[in-house]
DNA sequence: ACAGTAGTGATAACCATTATCAATTTCAAC
DNA sequence: GTTGAAATTGATAATGGTTATCACTACTGT
């Protein structure tokens, strides 16, 4: 897990990474592997996966169910852990005061007599620079 | 989608919208499909997918999703069209009184320039009875 | 009976994800 | 700078859940 950097140029773990950070949208598997296509050394598949579970393991990056099927990634932005609200067309997403909910879940929850409870909380729309735009089956581009 | 009762038992579809109802835990398509194992007329796989995809689509079932993988089913009890607290282990679900955040939800995505929003609330844990239970991995029995 | 339609099951196709494993690359020691 | 162990990578296969296909069967109305 230490990012090491070859002489000539990124490994393909840190071309990932790096990609990531270009944006602050979620991001799926492949269009991450998509928009490294030209790269000196283009991540495979495989590595892309491999990277994306690894930070997502690690705390670094946060995922979102799609409504569809599968799971897109971001980097974790500063400290706010918190749910989005994301497009459902673009993949951008903007914090959602919900913390404050969380003790709540975890009360509720407990109230029934549960316990080691995990809440998932996830908002999809369309944002206001999608709003505007053609119908399309949202492709994430 | 009218219910037919052929002369020499329920049909296919009818013994897998029986067998839901049978119970008000959420169970997955493989769990409804072992379930029905030697009934007369044992539903296909296909026949269970179907059924359970149509019911979900008319809004008979709810749906949740597991947070390994896969999509777990239920008939819709009464009114209560909230989210629900499930048990990750037994799929026991009790109603969570969530139905007046929902409106909260819209009011704060439409606030970031979000519209046609929508919510997913799910909680997860491990209910009353089966927190005493050896930690297994849940299997949904 | 008969024809038309809906329901069904077996199978193949799909898609996203995970596992496998040989080949490559990196790093540290010599 | 060689060398070799260990980590990284990529191509591919395997997996699991879901959907699509299509021939066959069962039901309905005539």
């Amino acid at each position: 897990m230490n990012e090491r950097a070859p002489l000539r140029g990124l490994s393909p773990r840190s071309l990932v990474h790096r990609e990531l950070a270009t944006s602050d949208r979620f991001r799926t598997v492949s269009e991450i592997h998509r928009s490294l296509a030209g790269q000196r050394r283009r991540p495979s598949l495989s590595t892309v996966y491999r990277t994306l579970t690894a930070l997502a393991g690690s705390g670094l990056a946060e995922t979102v169910h799609l409504p569809a099927s599968g799971i897109a990634y971001r980097l974790r932005p500063g400290q706010g852990r918190g749910p989005y609200l994301v497009c459902m067309r673009c993949g951008a997403a903007t914090a959602v005061p919900l913390a404050d909910l969380a003790p709540w879940f975890r009360t509720v929850a407990e109230q029934q007599g549960f316990t080691g409870v995990e809440a998932r909380v996830e908002l999809w729309g369309r944002c206001g620079s999608c709003r505007n735009t053609v119908n399309e089956n949202g492709s994430h581009s």
